[in-house]
DNA sequence: CGAATGTAATTGTAGATACAACCAGTGCGC
DNA sequence: GCGCACTGGTTGTATCTACAATTACATTCG
């Protein structure tokens, strides 16, 4: 029996299933070379976004990457039980910002190469066009949230 | 202090990052959107591979997603639980095939309307030219796996 | 000032994800 | 037949992820 034609359209067209599976490979791909390191993509993504704009409240980190208080909580919680993040306390006695270490910016100098490399092996998989889209996509959507 | 060089060269320009940004932005939106239902789009994603393609060994299903064989094996799990998929056994008797039941057809003829709906939004999300780079990309990947 | 409302972060819970280790069954060579 | 390598799946463990509920503080309004 053949797939109906719903679940064919959905199977040919679905952007969702093809930007979740690109999510893994990528992610693999980067863990793979982050892996002497201790660290994993998703952490770097978080040192490299208060490294450049820090130090911020987690909030505000956690609205720039476009993902959940509670899961940026939790990731903050390793980053700093692994002396690369700082949580400094502000005038607002709810919150506080966090800050990049010298451990963390020194993590991330030594990452550089690996990130060079890696760089050159998802432009590889995905093609200079997509990488080229996808950029664009997503430096709009930083644009637009100001 | 500002970022030194490599900091802000990898803010600028990783992918990485944004492609797993969008995938963060593209799980929620679906998720939304599939939450009447009870199911998540980690789970159609599944469902719609074993319907079109299956019955299906949980390794190859595994494969042709890019995910890891133990991940499959405990989506799989409660897919079954959940009655949209069965476990039929085969003549190796390490393995088994995975096939969509007919609850699981329903469901996936259930979700359709809302399934169109959520790919307007998506398109909307990343533009058109987007769309088409990832699509072609994965449609490549997948070319290239037979 | 004090209560109500709002905001920022954390905690409880559950699913998605992957690596390493393991188990079970197959198939091959002898 | 027997042992051994191989293959496919599951289990142990850890991280990443998000929603709901909670906590702690701030702000606003009467």
């Amino acid at each position: 029996m053949p797939a109906p034609a719903k679940v064919r359209q959905m199977a040919r067209e679905c952007i969702a299933v093809r930007v979740r599976l690109l999510n893994r490979l990528i992610t693999g791909v980067c863990d793979d070379g982050l892996r002497p390191f201790g660290v994993r993509v998703a952490q770097v993504n978080i040192l490299v976004a208060v490294a450049h704009d820090g130090p911020l409240p987690p909030g505000e980190v956690a609205k720039r990457l476009v993902m959940d208080k509670s899961t940026l909580s939790r990731d903050a919680d390793r980053l700093i039980a692994n002396g690369w993040l700082t949580a400094e306390p502000t005038d607002d006695g709810r919150s506080h910002t966090l800050g990049i270490t010298p451990e963390g910016l020194d993590l991330l100098e030594r990452i550089h190469p690996v990130w060079v490399a890696g760089q050159k092996k998802l432009a590889a998989i995905l093609g200079a066009d997509t990488v080229g889209a996808i950029s664009g996509t997503v430096n709009d959507l930083w644009a637009k949230m100001k």
